[in-house]
RNA sequence: GGUCGGAUGGCCGAGAGGCGAGGCUCAGGACUGCAAAUCCUGCCACACGGGUUCAAAUCCCGUUCCGACCUCCA
């Protein structure tokens, strides 16, 4: 099945055919967090829309080497290091950790490995070294390391622009730059920065060389997909591209960019103070809702953030799980996954989600359909369809990661709630419905919420 | 100035010449002691103006509005 995946490439601006560089083997590298901030709801949209591309990778039978890298050093690490008074490597394992919580509570998976920049300074060194013996970047011997922007024919591909019509940064200092363009690989140290030493002095890596050696060490001179956000087309990626091809890899065969997550129309940034951290929103509805709601659009679609549009896809999920809930009920287990043919189909084009999203909603209809009819083996092809869909989503309700309660009470918790059921049907044998209402009502403000059903009744936590 | 997106029903959100995606909400019905859950029915949308076509949300021309990038960005 795994020879119909279509994929858009932004190289090339259309959808084609997936054919890897090794048959059965792809090989990803993500752009990350540079980690100077708490994660907000875009950069784990990313994560998860990248989660979801590896988890179909994987499940159409490839060998998936996923890396995703964390950009440990840059400008304001270092801000922020002098702002809160703490040391720069203190600043950037904060805000790791906050997001590898905040990828945890997603569920998206931990990448095959996850390099940070500065474990990478020997490859960067390597890297430069290979790039000023050809011709391609210069040490003008004030300790920095640029980047010819004029050497490389090909450059500003990606993004379609000519390197004419850029506006140049005011504040270009030509002393030492042969073109304002020319952007620095390496940055020469200043007092109280971090640095390292190299052939052309002590510094620290300029932003962008950590993803062409990172990319280079664990995936070779030429992969399979490179992703990111929209706004790392330029200049990030495209001056991956140039170090890496200057360095004559082929690099990536296909790029991938996700968009972004908008707040009244604009995007989310930290300087417009609409961004909103994952943190905060895991506050309001579960991880599990969160990455349902993020992983709905198309993955190449603005999607506008509120609180309502949230607490509606929180709404469809909490269908899809109860529904989970009473086939497991019913069938005494939960069926193992499997995937439908309508879902696979929507996912070989290009991750269309929101078509899978509606093969769901078919096939949910369809089991439901069963459920009242006492139909056990349609409960089961649905209960394991939609099982296999949700795998994929990374939002199957079963999955351990999402377990709420450690079942310390759950046993006491059960015994308390049979009793008050015994109760209520005690009372709605001899019709006494004020009191079984009674009864509903009380368990009801504590969370509890009752159904009756053909088979008796069904309680859970709402 | 250059480059790139977008505007779809009350809301979210697909689609890319014909055969009404789907979800949420709402209304009605079935079921139910009542709820809940579920199922059924209903709510015929594509920014605007032209054009092409037997047929346009989709193609072409023009217009309006919104957003992104142009060396901090997921």
């Amino acid at each position: 099945m795994s020879a119909r995946l279509k994929l858009y490439n932004t190289a090339t601006r259309e959808v084609a055919d997936f054919h890897p560089l090794k048959s059965g083997q792809v090989g990803i590298y993500l752009c990350g967090a540079t980690v100077q901030a708490p994660p907000h709801i875009g950069h784990v949209r990313s994560g998860v829309n990248f989660d979801i591309l590896r988890r179909w990778l994987s499940a159409s039978g490839y060998d998936v080497t996923f890396i995703r890298n964390v950009t440990d050093i840059d400008d304001k690490i270092l801000h922020k290091a002098v702002h809160e008074e703490i040391p720069w490597w203190a600043v950037a394992e904060k805000y790791e950790r906050a997001f590898t919580d905040a990828y945890r509570a997603l569920n998206v998976l931990p990448p095959t490995y996850e390099p940070r920049a500065t474990g990478h300074i020997t490859q960067m060194i390597e890297l430069m070294e290979l790039l000023i013996a050809n011709g391609s970047a210069y040490a003008p011997g004030n300790g920095d390391v640029y980047l010819d922007v004029r050497h490389l024919k090909s450059y500003l591909t990606l993004s379609n622009q000519k390197l004419d019509d850029l506006q140049s940064a005011e504040d270009a200092d030509l002393t030492y730059k042969k073109d304002p363009r020319d952007f620095a690989l390496w940055k020469a140290a200043k007092p109280g920065d971090p640095s390292w030493p190299t052939p052309w002095g002590a510094g620290r890596p300029g932003w962008h060389l950590e993803c062409s050696a990172m990319a280079h060490a664990y995936l070779g001179e030429t992969f399979d997909i490179h992703g990111g956000g929209l706004d790392l087309i330029f200049p990030h990626h495209e001056n991956e591209i140039a170090q890496s091809q200057s360095a004559g890899w082929g690099f990536a065969n296909i790029w991938m960019h996700n968009a972004w997550v908008t707040a009244s129309g604009e995007k989310m940034s930290k300087s417009l103070g609409n961004s909103l951290q994952v943190q905060e929103i895991l506050k309001t509805v579960r991880g599990i809702e969160l990455r349902w709601y993020l992983g709905s659009a198309h993955y190449r679609s603005m999607t506008e953030f509120s609180f309502e549009a949230l607490e509606e896809a929180s709404v469809n999920f909490r269908r899809i799980e109860g529904f989970l809930k009473r086939a497991t009920d019913v069938l005494g287990e939960t069926p193992e996954g499997v995937i439908s043919s309508g879902f696979s189909e929507a996912m070989n084009e290009d991750l269309a989600v929101p078509t899978a999203l509606a093969v769901i909603a078919e096939i949910m209809r369809l089991g439901n359909t069963a459920l009242s009819a006492g139909d056990l083996a349609g409960v089961r092809v649905a209960a394991a369809e939609i099982r296999g869909a949700l795998n994929i989503l990374g939002c199957d309700p079963f999955d351990p990661i999402f377990a709420t309660s450690s079942s310390a009470n759950a046993e006491l918790l059960d015994g308390l709630v049979a009793l008050a059921l015994e109760q209520r049907a005690a009372a709605r044998v001899r019709k006494d419905f004020a009191a079984a209402d009674a009864i509903r009502d009380q368990i009801a403000a504590l969370g509890v919420v009752i159904e009756d059903t053909a088979a008796g009744t069904r309680w859970s936590i709402s």
